[in-house]
DNA sequence: TAGACTGGCGCC
DNA sequence: AAACGGCGCCAGTCTA
């Protein structure tokens, strides 16, 4: 078994080389956006200042908290608004408390999510992109957890939503080399399936070993709706409380606990994983992933209630989080060789072989059209770009590498996993609208 | 004018 | 007082 110190080795190429693939941008639909947006913004605008009766700057929210709590006079604290350390808070969620009380706020609500949309990626995406119109970010291996981060630009937080006033979704611009389809693959719910791992937790292991909807069952046993059990299904990896799950459900906090406790009862083994370890956290400082990953946590000593809770949450949710983390490594590793990822020859430029390095050639290296290639890594989904012809072979590949990745010939004392790895393959000229194989 | 902080919000 | 883990980027605002 791979350490992760080993697993992280290991990768470092691999990045590497997926941020000179990079991927390509749709950057005309990404304009056309933008005048879409710029109109609805503009129009959101006027209506806004003419419902408030004078000019101000939306993007403030300290103008806006101003104009909310002060001249509209709503009263934040009977809507249950939080003060921050400037002022009460004008989040999406407080705004949502209090639309009923004024028109404007529905309306400004729609212009922080257009507002969003523009600055964050409509505009600055296309003038990011190389002459082969891709664009290329850093992926960074320096999180608390062993997840990766993207940067400059961040691939990994593209919206996923499509807005009304908005034609297409951000995602659809997200596009496939011509002659190449991107295949995207992504474990499901495999934070939960190493939590039932970990926890043993019979119940748990059971519904993945049957194949079942793990969120469907909870639901049946909490006698809740889907939607509610998946929330609390969350709220377990993240150490929730009964508040916090009140608040997400916006249900009274009594309601919430009950949810919590029948929760408990049911998948018992849970219920002590979580406290065995949040007891070892809080003896050792540390945590642990299955690939001996550590993390630190100084919270876990401080004498502060509060902060010492923000400990024991980060150390219930570490070993899962990270331990997922090195698992979707490992699938990239194995993945490797199949696709040539790295010390691809089809990625270099003859031209530039026996000559001595040319400065900014990073991204000139060429022709990459039509090769296989991974371009995306979003924590649990991988995105790969594929020639026409060879989709059907890489998705039987990607298939059997990412579920069989840690469940190998057990002789070689590899991590084998006490359920079932299931991954979720869709395919598609974009990262919008894709076909599931 | 640059950098840090704040509030806010996109993703898993 | 806060109340659910992990990130990066935006605009506005404050500060050196």
């Amino acid at each position: 078994m791979l350490t992760s110190y080993e697993i992280d080795k290991k990768l470092e190429p691999i990045l590497r080389q997926m941020e000179k693939n990079g991927v390509k941008i749709d950057v005309q639909l990404l304009e056309k956006l933008s005048l879409e947006v710029s109109l609805k913004l503009q129009e959101l605008t006027e209506k806004i200042f003419d419902d408030i009766g004078h000019q101000f700057n939306l993007n403030s929210p300290s103008q806006l908290s101003e104009i909310l709590y002060k001249e509209l006079k709503i009263e934040p604290r009977q809507s249950g608004i939080k003060y921050g350390k400037q002022h009460f808070s004008t989040s999406a969620q407080s705004l949502e408390k209090i639309k009923h009380l004024h028109p404007s706020i529905e309306k400004i609500l729609e212009y922080r999510e257009l507002a969003k949309l523009k600055s964050t990626y409509i505009e600055p995406l296309p003038k990011m992109v190389d002459k082969n119109q891709r664009i290329h970010t850093h992926y960074a291996v320096d999180t608390s957890t062993g997840r990766l981060s993207s940067k400059n630009p961040n691939l990994q937080n593209i919206p996923t939503y499509k807005k009304a006033s908005v034609d297409r979704p951000i995602r659809s611009a997200f596009i496939a080399e011509n002659g190449c389809k991107l295949i995207k693959a992504d474990y499901s719910q495999i934070e939960l399936r190493i939590i039932a791992h970990m926890s043993h937790d019979r119940e748990m292991i059971k519904t993945f070993q049957k194949g079942e909807d793990i969120h469907r069952t909870t639901a049946e046993e909490l006698g809740c709706d889907r939607r509610t059990a998946k929330v609390v299904n969350f709220g377990i990896i993240y150490g929730m409380s009964a508040y916090g799950l009140s608040a997400t459900l916006k249900i009274p906090a009594e309601e919430a606990q009950l949810f919590i406790d029948k929760y408990f009862l049911t998948y018992e083994g849970v219920k002590k994983y979580i406290d065995q370890t949040s007891q070892d956290a809080l003896e050792n400082g540390y945590v642990k992933t299955m690939f001996g990953r550590k993390r630190e946590i100084k919270e876990l000593k401080s004498p502060i209630v509060r902060v010492r809770n923000f400990g024991i949450r980060a150390a219930i949710n570490t070993p899962v989080q990270g331990t997922a983390a090195d698992i979707i490594k490992l699938s990239m590793i194995a993945l490797n060789p199949k696709f040539q990822i790295t010390n691809n020859k089809q990625i270099l430029n003859p031209k530039f072989q026996s000559s001595k390095p040319i400065l900014n050639t990073k991204y000139k290296i060429q022709d990459t059209a039509k090769s296989s290639k991974m371009i995306l890594q979003v924590h649990d989904e991988l995105v790969f770009e594929i020639p026409n012809d060879q989709v059907d072979e890489a998705v039987k590949i990607i298939r059997d590498k990412m579920e069989n990745v840690a469940c190998p010939d057990p002789k070689l004392g590899e991590v084998k996993l006490k359920v079932p790895l299931i991954v979720d393959i869709e395919v598609g000229n974009n990262w919008d609208e894709m076909k599931r194989i």
